[in-house]
DNA sequence: GAAAAAACGAAGCTTAACTCTGTTAAATAC
DNA sequence: GTATTTAACAGAGTTAAGCTTCGTTTTTTC
């Protein structure tokens, strides 16, 4: 199975796009660069503690939720 | 509201407890030291992505449900 | 086909995660 | 009530993941 990182950076991607938020408006929401947020969707690496909160804040979700996806 | 790291911790000492495995079975189990398995139950880091799946899968768990707890 | 959004690459920085060693305190058992 | 086990705690060092910036290419959307 895919790892961890990719799981979550599809989640991620599928959460954002739900909202109808770019990348960029997400960055700004969770002051991180667009580019960590391209990278986290990408699986590239997963996000800190800290901005896991900021992003499920943003997001208006428990952080429980970035991480309900299928096996 | 307490951070997300301590709230983990919580949730992970508790998790732990409920299989009646000590720190050390738990960070053997893990490939962590004994201390950092201390140190993320007191919420003084949370653990990278890659862990989060070792720990998950020691505890014969979802990555989500060790974000299972109350506001 | 322009414009916007996202993927991708590479390189450098920062600091959190992790380890090690050792000491103290608390819990459990005997 | 003292051994033994377990966990909290402190400090110091390492490492590598997370994050940034800049720039280019590709994809999407309009």
């Amino acid at each position: 199975m895919a790892s961890l990182k990719m799981r979550f950076g599809i989640r991620l991607k599928s959460l954002r796009a739900e909202r109808g938020l770019t990348q960029e408006q997400l960055a700004d929401a969770t002051e991180l660069s667009i580019e960590s947020i391209s990278n986290i969707e990408r699986g590239i690496f997963g996000p800190r503690f800290d901005n896991l909160e900021k992003i499920a804040a943003v997001l208006n979700l428990e952080v429980m939720q970035l991480f309900e996806f299928k096996k």
